[in-house]
DNA sequence: TTGTAGGCGTTATCAT
DNA sequence: ATGATAACGCCTACAA
C-alpha cells in the first residue's frame, strides 16, 4: 500500500529486477534466512534503500497463513475500564510483534456475535472483554473464533484462556474495612445487572453475610456511571446505613460529589468506598479508599494467556487477579 | 484464518465444488455481484451455510488492494484525551465499513516515525495524533503514509488533511472570564514544553495580553497530570497570582486536591480553571469551571476528511475546532 | 448467466 | 547459494 514515487506501489519484483537477482534472494534477504552471499545481500538492500520498498504485509499474511494482529472487542471505548485493559493487550502484544485491532460494540449484544465473528477474519485472535452477549452466543463464538481469549466474565467453558478480576474477594476486602470501622449496616450501590462483574460483587456480600450474621447489606440497583452515583444519594441515604459499597470508583465519585452538595459529611456521618482505584480516586475530596485493581495486567494477562495457546502451548487455567485495600480519607468509625 | 470442523480453513473452491458451481459464481453471490440466476445463487448460499464458509480478509485485500482498515497512532493510550480521539475515529470509520488497528508510542518520538510507516503497510490511512515527532521526521511520514490526517498538531503544509482544537481561542475564553471577575494578575501553569497544543495555549495569552496591557500573566511550566497538577501547589501560590489557567482539566483537578489540603480557599482566594471539560471536572469539590472540548468529535473529523481524501474528493482544509467556556463552582470575584 | 484464466505480492519447495 | 515455480484465497476481465 506504500507506494513509490511512480504511485506504482513498488513490489519485491521491483526489487529484484533492481538488484539483478530473483524474487526468492530477495525474500530471503528481507526476512534474514539463510545464508545469502554477502555481496548480494548488500545489492538487495541498495534496491530496498533507493526504491524505498516495503513489502506488503497483506501479501505476507496470505502467505504465510497469518496477520501478526490480535482484535480487542470491547463493549464501550468511553469505560476507563475498557481503556485501562486495550492499553494492555496492545503492549503486551507489541512486545510478541503482534498489532492490535479495536473493535467497539457500543454497548449492544446483540452486535457482538457478529462483530466477533467478523473482527476474527482478518486477526489471528480475539480477545473479547466483559461480553454481554447470551451464554449460547457466547459459547458459538468460541467456538467460530478460536482461539479466544475473555476478560472479566466467568464462564465454564475449560479450554479458553481466560483472566477475570476476582470482585467477590475485592468486597470481601471492603467489608471487612467497614466492619473494622464498627459499621454493621452497609448499602451496596449496585451496577448493571446484566454485568456479570456485578454478580461477582454479590457474591462477595452474600460470602460476607455468611461470615457475620450480624451484618445488614441493603441493595439498591444504581449503575456504573459518575451521573448514575451522583443521582443515587436520596435512595442510598433513605436506607440508613452508616456506610454505602459503590458499585465502582465512578459510582462512589459521583455519589461523594451529591453528598457534598446535600452537606452530607463524608467519613462522618457516612463512609463511602469504590473499587477500581482509577487515577481520580486519590485526589477526590475526600480521597477515595477503595479496592485497587490491575486493570492493564488484565489485558496483559489476556494476551499472555492467547499467546501461550497460540504458540501450542496447551491452554491454561482461568486466572483471577486480586485487588487490594486503599485505605484513604472517605473512610472513618461508624456514627455514634 | 476460521477454519471447519476438519480444521483446514474452507475456502471458496470448498464452497464451489459443493455447489456445482465455479469460484467467480460463488465470488459473485458473496459480493452480491452482477446478476446471478436465483436458483444457482440458492444452492451457493445453502453451501455457503451448510460449511460455514467466511472469505478470507486478508486474501480479498491482497486482490482488491485495499484493506478497509485505517490505523490509529497515540503518544499515550492512557491519557483520556487519546482515547477520546480513538473513540471517534473508531465509530466513524465503522460507518463506513472500516476497522480501525491502533498503535501505542508510549510518548517515544523516536519510536514514532517507523511505527507510522510500519502501521501504514497493513492499513489503507493513518490517523496521526498529536504527534511529538520533530518537523522533519513528520514531513517524511506525510509524504512516505499517505493518506494521512493529523490531529491536534498545527502543521504548515497545506494539502493533508487536518484537524484540531483551537487551544488559543479556548485560553481566550477563559481569560476574558477571568478579567470579568476582576482578576488582574493570572498564572498560568503550563504543560509539556514540546506539545503543540500547550504553544498555542501560550499564544493564546499572548493575544490575551495584547487586547489588556494592564493584565500580568505568570507562567510556570508544571507538565499534564493529576500529579503534576499536584505537585505544582507552591510554585503556583507563590506567584501570588488570584487565579490560576491550568494546561487541561488533570492539571487543574490535582492542583484543586493539594489547595484543600493546604486550606486555599476555591474561589475565594484563588480561581481555578482548566481546559478540556473532561467528566470529572463537573463532579469535583468545587466543580470546576473549564472549557468544553469535543474531544470525540476530534476523532470523528479526522475520518471525515481522511475518507474524503480517500475516495479521491480532494483535500479539505485545516478544521479548527473550538470550545465553549463552562462556568461552575472554581471561579469567582477577585478577592479584595 | 456462467466458466476460464490471470493477477494481487509474498513465501516456500525444489532443482540446480 | 540461487533461481524457477507453485502455492496462499480471492476477484474480475474476458470468453463462451
Amino acid at each position: 500500500m506504500v507506494s513509490g514515487d511512480a504511485g506504482r506501489p513498488v513490489t519485491i519484483d521491483d526489487v529484484a529486477t533492481q538488484a539483478q537477482v530473483s524474487r526468492a534472494t530477495v525474500s530471503r534477504v528481507m526476512n534474514g534466512l539463510a545464508t545469502v552471499d554477502p555481496a548480494i545481500a548488500e545489492r538487495v538492500r541498495r534496491a530496498v534503500e533507493l526504491l524505498q520498498y516495503r513489502p506488503s504485509e497483506t501479501a505476507r499474511s496470505l502467505s504465510l497463513g497469518r496477520t501478526n494482529t490480535v482484535a480487542v472487542l470491547v463493549p464501550d471505548l468511553a469505560n476507563p475500564m475498557f481503556q485501562s485493559i486495550l492499553r494492555g493487550v496492545t503492549r503486551a502484544a507489541a512486545e510478541d510483534g503482534f498489532r492490535v485491532l479495536v473493535g467497539d460494540t457500543q454497548e449492544t449484544p446483540d452486535a457482538e456475535r457478529d462483530a466477533a465473528i467478523q473482527a476474527r477474519r482478518r486477526c489471528d485472535a480475539l480477545v473479547l472483554c466483559a461480553p454481554r452477549m447470551g451464554e449460547t452466543d457466547l459459547e458459538a463464538v468460541l467456538a467460530a473464533a478460536s482461539p479466544v481469549a475473555v476478560v472479566n466474565r466467568g464462564i465454564e467453558a475449560g479450554a479458553v484462556p481466560q483472566v477475570s478480576m476476582d470482585y467477590e474477594q475485592a468486597i470481601g476486602l471492603l467489608v471487612e474495612h467497614l466492619v473494622g470501622l464498627g459499621h454493621r449496616h452497609l448499602v451496596y450501590a449496585g451496577g448493571p445487572p446484566t454485568s456479570a462483574s456485578n454478580r461477582l460483587r454479590g457474591l462477595g456480600l452474600d460470602a460476607a453475610l455468611a461470615r457475620r450474621p450480624d451484618l445488614r447489606i441493603d441493595r439498591v440497583s444504581v449503575g456504573s456511571t459518575l451521573e448514575d452515583g451522583f443521582a443515587s444519594a436520596a435512595q442510598v441515604l433513605g436506607t440508613g446505613a452508616s456506610a454505602v459499597l459503590a458499585f465502582n470508583d465512578l459510582v462512589a465519585l459521583g455519589l461523594l460529589s451529591r453528598l457534598r452538595e446535600l452537606d452530607v459529611a463524608v467519613p462522618e456521618r457516612l463512609s463511602v468506598v469504590g473499587v477500581d482505584d482509577i487515577p481520580f480516586a486519590r485526589f477526590s475530596t475526600p480521597a477515595l479508599t477503595t479496592v485497587h485493581v490491575p486493570q492493564e495486567a488484565l489485558g496483559v494477562q489476556a494476551w499472555r494467556q492467547l499467546h501461550q495457546v497460540m504458540r501450542g502451548d496447551g491452554a491454561p487455567g482461568p486466572l483471577w487477579l486480586e485487588g487490594s485495600l486503599e485505605v484513604r480519607a472517605s473512610t472513618g468509625p461508624v456514627p455514634a
